[in-house]
DNA sequence: CCCAACCCGTAAAAATTATTTACCGATAGC
DNA sequence: GCTATCGGTAAATAATTTTTACGGGTTGGG
């Protein structure tokens, strides 16, 4: 860092914007317009900058003003110290893009949501560069190795974290064509438990809150299998070989392609929802928030 | 003049004084001591800064707080900006300071108040040039010709004008010791119309006020003398050969060293005063304020 | 030549910003 | 563990900028 510099010389800065602007049309009105400000405003900001310098910057010309030779003598300094002030912003910005975006996610989500999604965004964001992480250590959002997450929680995490959800955690089964019409017309949730079903193992009790809700008991032992995430289970749903249970907008582009099916409609929401999250502090920086209101928007269209 | 520049993207630049300093210091309290703000308000500053970028500037680290990348690449470039600022200050007061003063004045102020005095402004502020113009084309003020004036006006001057009263236009006789001794112990005001008058051609009406207001009445035409300025009469008094009638705080020096006395006391206090005269958009120009304000102090060790 | 259009300056009111005061939680040294 | 220090936050206060409303002076066309 370099050494003290004696601010309190410098003339009120934000009224530099004024003099800049009338000296450049040589006209205190159009200063105005062109800063979207009224012309007494550009006309004190003028004088602001001649009090704290002591000097005089305009002189009337008729009805117009006309710079005096300090005005135009001082001027190019102003000009720059904006141009300085603009690349830095850019140099900033540039700086700021480069690093690529950390995002953690889980592995469904990821498969089935971002990599859907997330080249059109680079496509319209091509200075963004990502990086998605779906190792994470556990479920928790991890700032440390990620800017931003997908994730889910159960209650609001901590105030030192931004968090927007996005949608419900909400559980329905899913399966091939093929299955739901092994269950006749309209399977009732009972005819569920003829078929093989499906549990995550880091949920496994989520079958057991989705037919409690249905009003029918369900022991979580007698899942046919236990696979380590919903991906994997999707697929086997695919495959006409298991009833899965979806947690979240996962499977929609198969239920439309008519791939897989809602055997019934039978709804569980739970408690907590799937949100953006990041640190508080990193919320206006501007890849993040490129980011997030991209995915804000690009779930919008989904719900 | 040159090119439009986009100031919307700039950010507050009020605030960048926080960040130049909080930068420097890698501390929000040593930077708020430095700039004789609260801490709070440095900590506002940062953060307004950061959200108009988009972009984190500090880190925390511990209780400190340390530049991130985009800080240390966006520092140069304010300390530039701010640097430029502040040669373009240093650049037109130099360049207003160049430029001599002009001031007008009468003859006789010029020789008996200014010339005493003026050597002393100089010293005192070396970068500032005066032109004296004593040849004023009437006794109005020349605005065109001069940027300030040491003049006489009877009523306060047009609102376009700074006016600041110095003197009051105080009528008395002055002449040599020899004369008044020449008068006895306590003349009277009619002992004076035994002597020889000068009177100026400009103000002939002086002595017959005078006259008047010690209650004695005079005809004008019978003045000893008429000359066009005080400066000669006063010459004539000090060589023993007339009485002068002095209008103001011109001959202070003569009466203190006895080659002046006042034959008697009294005075006639005319309408009008002297006074610094200057453009009202001129008043706080560096030059122009250092010179009335060392003029107004300097007077005030004569009232 | 005069009137309307235009421009700038001023002053008081209104709106907006900046700063402070009073807190809180976190950290590091003792 | 306790305390002094640091930075962040929020509400209240202070300061500033901006606007509104007006006035005076200049210019150019009818």
């Amino acid at each position: 860092m370099q050494n003290k510099i004696d601010l309190r010389k410098l003339p009120p800065l934000k009224s530099l914007k004024g003099f800049e602007a009338a000296t450049r049309h040589q006209s205190i009105r159009e200063a105005a317009d062109e800063l979207c400000l009224t012309h007494p405003a550009v006309s004190h900001q003028v004088q602001l900058i001649e009090e704290a310098l002591g000097v005089t910057l305009f002189a009337q010309d008729g009805r117009r003003i006309v710079s005096t030779e300090e005005g135009r003598v001082l001027y190019p300094y102003v000009r720059a110290a904006f141009e300085s002030l603009l690349e830095g912003v850019e140099a900033a910005h540039r700086h700021a893009l480069d690093k690529p975006l950390r995002v953690q996610t889980y592995v469904t989500a990821s498969i089935r949501w971002m990599a859907r999604r997330v080249p059109q965004f680079l496509q319209d964001n091509p200075q963004v560069k990502l990086v998605l992480s779906t190792c994470a250590v556990d479920w928790e959002f991890d700032d440390v190795h990620a800017d931003v997450g997908l994730v889910y929680c159960e209650t609001p995490p901590s105030h030192k974290y931004h968090w927007v959800p996005l949608f419900d955690y909400a559980l329905f089964p899913v399966c091939s064509p093929q299955m739901a019409a092994s269950m006749g017309q309209s399977p009732t949730a009972a005819d569920l438990l003829t078929k093989p079903l499906i549990a995550i193992n880091t949920e496994v009790r989520n079958w057991q809150t989705w037919f409690e809700s249905a009003g029918v008991s369900f022991d979580p032992a007698s899942s046919y299998m236990v696979v380590d995430t919903l991906a994997v289970a999707l697929e086997m749903a695919l495959n006409n070989e298991a009833i899965a249970l979806v947690n979240g907008p996962f499977v929609d582009q198969d239920i439309a392609s008519g791939r897989l099916v809602r055997p019934l409609a039978h709804t569980a929401v739970c408690p907590g929802e799937w949100g953006l999250i990041c640190r508080k502090e990193l919320k206006e920086n501007l890849r993040i928030r490129t980011f997030m209101d991209w995915m804000i928007q690009s779930a919008a269209q989904v719900r």
